[in-house]
DNA sequence: CTGAAAGCGCTTACAG
DNA sequence: CTGAAAGCGCTTACAG
């Protein structure tokens, strides 16, 4: 690969002025900028990325800090991530995947990262990533509340669960379900925690008491049972205990199906037998399922856009007025897995 | 943020063993070892990997090439991301999301991409993605076959496209179908163009004559019709033209449901009057649809563990044996979207 | 408008 | 096992 050096000596120019007519950041005469220009296609020169970086102290690069392990994207995250790479892609950013540990140890030989900001997805109580992005210095916006005693506050793009699990529990209480089996998220994760303590609210609200296996988490990604969380669940509660339910609200999409399994399998319909909400899914799917899910349209590509946002404003890449906290609104989409008592 | 040389003052060594401590590229004594890991403790102190890229030549990190513009994960890429994400991780890399034009001109004040390696994903006839990350020296692999003058051969990971329409089509004529409509990707894809060639042998083979009207190629991403390709040309064809077709091969879930949103709207209904056929799905929403749909099982994930692994061969950073050319490959998984005529 | 020189924060032969 | 010094390929004040 030729260099800059290579590129002036042939241009009979400074290196100063090869940098400069590449990044322009100061005027140069027409006819040194010709011949620099023809020098560098002639060796085939592109300025060095990682040398510009270690001196602007910039990448160009921010982080998406996702969960390590078997973390595995859902629709949801597909369209969160349409967003952030469209909007980052709008102020010359790229986009790196990152993985760090959630709850492990960092290891010594863990370098700084090579990013100017980072997304952090989902976030857990004392989410080991906010602890280290804050140590490193490394500007972050959060997508989700978070719970880290180090770190107090962060700029945070999040949809109001907490009136999410109102609304959800509203409109079902409203079509005369009293018997609502929650299938929540990780338990660690600050979302499941705020629509945990809605959902409580909520029942309250309209003097519903909270039986014993109405609630369940997701379990980590490491778990066998990842992949099919909500079919066990509901044939347990269901089928093997014999449990009064009339309606699940479901986490994702993947946690419906499972859901909708069990429910096959013990020998009832949707809805006939038991209403079906969810929360986190993909509008396109969840109209074309049997029957089509109703659900929460929680604006995922707009989550990404808006976050890539607020961390551009941190990082004085965009201008103008904003909020360190965002919150996207979210409307009840309606199919026919709910119906009424 | 603590650098190197404050490290070294600090528990009084020099530089290149501090290095040392942490890359453990050469021993080191168990009291110097403790002390410089103390002393990075007390400093806060992390490598700076863009220093140390500088200088080793790696980042460590590999690129995800998509075509530029308004670009949309489907879930086919969401799949294909968590095989690459997962396998890259377990080799220490990360994945950058690079957005790289397809077609466009290149900019002279693009640099050189901070990446060790890239994956190419739907490459197109004269990929310029392709030329870049050919001049640039910057080893790829391929997800897809390349048509390209200047890149004559690359290493490239693959389903047997060709197989896979003969596969349909038998299927399809096996069943009766002998007006079959094809809506494939966009036309400059190579993907398209294997398909095609082959669409043609199998209805030759059959000795079907191909009608005009009865291929289509998915608009570029930065068209309106994009996100609704399927549903225009199904009602054209079928409701206005009355051209007879009794099945239709999709190229991805977006475009079968488009498809089936006309083929509702002309008031037809599938599998009684129009067979449905998709062959980038995502094989549990498949299942869900209403009819569930009938396709092709790709392997979107091993595609992507695949091309991740065979891109470390090439980068050294996996041992063994290994081919420059892999095929995945694919199943056909029956829903009820195709009936015998 | 252009050049010479210092410096970004590491790693790596080369000695010892 | 450890240190001193050169160098990775750029950018950026500082002069002129």
């Amino acid at each position: 690969m030729a260099k800059i050096d290579d590129v002036a000596r042939l241009a009979g120019v400074s290196k100063g002025t090869v940098s400069n007519v590449f990044s322009q950041k100061r005027p140069a005469s027409k006819t040194v900028t010709e011949r620099v220009l023809k020098a560098s296609r002639e060796l085939n020169y592109v300025p060095n990325h990682i040398a510009r970086s270690l001196v602007t102290k910039k990448t160009m690069a921010i982080g998406l800090t996702i969960p390590h392990g078997n973390f595995f994207f859902s629709a949801f995250h597909n369209q969160f991530i349409n967003g952030v790479v469209l909007e980052a892609s709008r102020f010359g950013y790229r986009v790196l995947l990152d993985m760090l540990p959630a709850q492990e140890v960092k290891t010594p030989s863990l370098a700084s990262y090579p990013i100017d900001g980072a997304i952090v997805l989902g976030p857990t109580e004392e989410d080991e990533r906010i602890n280290l992005l804050h140590q490193n210095g490394i500007p972050f916006v959060t997508v989700g509340k978070i719970f880290n005693s180090q770190v107090e506050s962060a700029p945070t793009v999040n949809n109001d669960n907490a009136r999410i699990l109102h609304d959800i529990c509203d409109y079902l209480i409203g079509k005369g379900h009293a018997n609502i089996m929650f299938l929540n998220a990780n338990e660690r994760m600050t979302v499941s925690i705020e629509r945990k303590t809605a959902f409580f609210e909520a029942l309250a609200k309209h003097r519903i008491a909270l039986r014993e296996h109405m609630l369940h988490y997701k379990p980590s990604v490491h778990s066998e049972d990842y992949l099919n969380y909500g079919y066990e669940e509901t044939r347990r509660v269901i089928g093997e205990m014999g449990e009064r339910v009339t309606a699940i609200i479901a986490d994702d999409d993947r946690t419906a199906f499972s859901a909708m399994n069990a429910i096959k399998d013990i020998g009832l319909r949707i809805p006939e037998d038991i209403s079906l909400f969810v929360i986190c899914g993909d509008l396109s799917m969840m109209h074309r399922t049997a029957p089509p899910l109703t659900g929460m349209d929680l604006q995922p590509s707009e989550l990404g856009v808006q976050s890539v946002r607020l961390l551009m404003h941190k990082l004085g890449a965009c201008e103008g007025d904003y909020q360190d906290n965002m919150v996207i609104s979210s409307t009840i989409v309606e199919g026919d897995s709910c119906s009424t008592i």
